[in-house]
DNA sequence: TTAATAGTTTACAAAACTATAAACAAATAA
DNA sequence: TTATTTGTTTATAGTTTTGTAAACTATTAA
């Protein structure tokens, strides 16, 4: 497989990260498995609007999915997903951080 | 900050990493600063569509930049950037090899 | 069988993203 | 100063993503 094709399909996989909701999914689903109508009240969005995000992150491989009865489970795939998010989350929040301590030099002066 | 900001964010920050180009970038960045010119070069794209997409990422504060004279030099903002982007790659190679395994088992049968 | 529940898929308009080209700005060289 | 190099910004057209609504499918209940 060529590196074109490897960075297409590593943005793939990051960008299937890069929606609100579906961060807010991924939280949900850090402690254990969740079915469907529990995301739904959690997040409270369309269904059909949550349906299509659950299924964009099961395509690119961020989550797993299975049927019991009438009702669907979602569950992150990997262990790494997990821990990417909380990573790139560290990043998010030391970025803050840093812009808080340079407001608060300004204000100083 | 409400969760719903925090969510936010945190997809901005998974979404600067969501472009083929970009994760190449991210690539050429692991090991040491690069220099814009360098980037240019080996990337191969428009000198104008890699310094949006620099600035994407230097906004979203994946990266760094600095400019010396004439030159423009960036860097990851941190180390946790590279893990994190490090798992995302190892959660597509092991998805790329179940998908083999896959494969491999229907044309047994 | 018929109705109800739980999700999924499809259609489509609005919003966001992307690549190209052109204009622009800053630093160095002539 | 004027020209050149290096990179940034802006404008724009084409593409992709998104949220809503409606149609649809599969499972269970009556």
């Amino acid at each position: 497989m060529t590196d074109k094709k490897i960075f297409e399909l590593h943005a793939d996989v990051c960008k299937a990260l890069g929606h609100p909701l579906r961060i807010e999914i991924i939280d949900l689903l850090q402690e254990k498995e969740q079915c469907f109508s529990d995301i739904l009240n959690e997040t409270g969005v369309l269904k059909s609007n949550l349906s299509q995000h659950l299924s964009v992150m099961t395509k690119k491989g961020i989550l797993k999915t299975r049927r019991d009865g009438q009702s669907s489970y979602f569950s992150l795939s990997s262990e790494k997903v997990a821990k990417a998010c909380l990573l790139m989350r560290e990043v998010l929040l030391e970025n803050l951080q840093e812009q808080q301590k340079i407001l608060h030099k300004l204000n100083k002066t």
